[in-house]
DNA sequence: CATGAATGAGAATTCATTCAT
DNA sequence: TATGAATGAATTCTCATTCAT
């Protein structure tokens, strides 16, 4: 059991020095010696836990993923009006990045690149599946206008990744009061005229 | 002159390889070696026309913001209404993506990594300007919600990159139908309810 | 215990292959890769031992010059008169040079050369502080002229220099009575007239 | 004649770049570029007048050669008495590496360098001649001790080198009181006893 | 002869990964 | 499993030299 946990909290720390690491110098300026050295752990260690530096990557991005759609659920209630499933879901997302900045960072900037294998990004399409369904539903039921559900959640999303972005550069400050104001010109963008 | 052209087609070509390739492969996956060969140089003269590796990116950085800021405003007609000022702004945007496709995946995937240098990503700050100044007007005429005009930008840029990669991906077909949903959606995210 | 010689015989290993490259063709004829084959050690495992190329250097020098100190004090005897202990320090600078000839090119070479660090070449300057405390008393009790120590240790390790200098290169057998003479001529310039 | 000129100075302006920047900051970081900016030429130029860096290094190594044998010469008295010509000797190398300290540093660290051509060292053996010739006739004339005039010769130039290393150092200040001390053990250690 | 951009072989160094302990 | 020294292929970058202008 301890020893269990022991190798688990080193997993962890592998991880989690990781993406710290990627985040702040990138992939290419983040040698697997610095990994090694910032988790506390030998560098072969990380090799009895992980086949390489990519499959590494590859892991944050999938558990990156599923934190974020774990996150996404919180709190969430099926009777609720539309609008306030939407605005839950919206800050649920947010709320989840700006409390992970390295894990939102890290997403942005590997969820487009080739570091990422294709066949992981396609697993986790589903990580937004409620949302995706949501969207369809609301639509489905004249709430939401007749626009393909793919689009909807783009523009859902990028509208999170935008505010998150303006917070974590410092450029502009989220205050709850703003954060209403993006929410509401999100709906608005999906909302039925 | 001649000579000076020579020259400038060659730091071009070193530019316009490096692009290419990492948008295919990544960063690090990158060698030198291959840009020197697919932009018909010897490795050593990309040394003369850069100092280094991180080098090129920035400045690969700098010119598609540049790009992209001209292409904002073309035909652009200062005397139209808001709602077809707007349209031409986010058509230009998109169709200038749909075009460089490349350049597109460049500015996403590095806009936000370490690999910029921080000056070189304030300095092009102001590639958006012209649209920056269209929606403060926008704003101060009410025509446009009285929201901080960095958030309204952020999310008309972010609908575009948002179907632009919908495009791209092949998720979604955009459609000349398509594009206008999405230029209403993101119309009625910024302007007075 | 075993693993730490290993190291150390690795680490000697460098600094040997690179002390016989250095002496037979100089600092830029010398590339790693040369070394490494000639250490018997990977180019890679050069660089766990070392920081750079001229880190060897200073190192090569720094031991070079302790062995010398070290040299300097065999069969060292305070109680016999000053011209005996003066023949001793000559002869045991001598003898071990003729037996380190590439040591002895090598701290001719780079003794006053800009590869190696000022601090190195400090700190090292009390490799010879016995032979300096002997000339001080030297002039203290009346044997040895009355000169600043300093240029007399320049004058007797130049006059080592010089013979040792003529032996290697082959222009002069430098037999056991010319060690006489050289070491008589060396006595003669420091000694009360 | 004005052409020739000019290029007389490129040459020199060359050589004399070289030999800074070697001494400055040794052979393997001396840059033919940067030596081309010193000179104030183009890099290509260098190549109209020297074959390659290691031939300017070998005509560095002549002229300084050259010139010291000049100095040796200067106001000598083949009549004046063995023990006052020795003293010119002694004084004119002394001053004239005091004057020209990058040239004397040169000498120091590439007289036994691999760097320096077999011939090129032996045809400059003569550039000390005269004062080999003066250390043969004072033996025969019995002013001086029955010792190979190599050997003398060796220690003259070695007690000269090491008072410009000690003034050049800043160690020691070769004051004139100094200088005469020095000449006078210098003296002691090859005059007949 | 002067220029300086271009060359490309070769240099120092890095770093993901392995494996003996 | 943990360690960390060792590996060596691969990488970035340098630099003496060339040559078209």
């Amino acid at each position: 059991m301890k020893e269990a946990e022991k190798q688990f909290e080193k997993r962890e720390a592998i991880l989690c020095a990781m993406l710290e690491l990627i985040t702040e110098r990138g992939f290419h300026a983040t040698p697997m010696s610095l990994v090694a050295e910032r988790a506390g752990v030998a560098a072969g260690t990380i090799y009895h836990h992980f086949d390489s530096k990519e499959a590494i990557i590859n892991e944050i991005y999938a558990q990156l993923r599923a934190e974020m759609g774990a996150a996404l659920l919180r709190d969430h209630d099926p009777n609720a009006e539309h609008r306030e499933r939407f605005a839950r879901f919206w800050n649920n997302l947010f709320g989840h990045f700006i409390a992970q900045p390295a894990g939102f960072l890290f997403l942005e900037q590997y969820a487009n690149s080739p570091y990422i294998e294709k066949h992981t990004r396609e697993e986790h399409r589903r990580d937004l599946q409620p949302l995706l369904d949501f969207l369809e539903e609301g639509t489905w039921s004249g709430v939401l206008r007749n626009v393909e559900s793919g689009l909807l959640l783009g523009l859902v999303y990028g509208s999170v990744a935008c505010c998150v972005k303006l917070q974590l550069s410092g450029e502009l400050q989220m205050s709850a009061g703003r954060v209403q104001q993006a929410i509401q010109a999100s709906w608005d963008s999906i909302r039925m005229d």
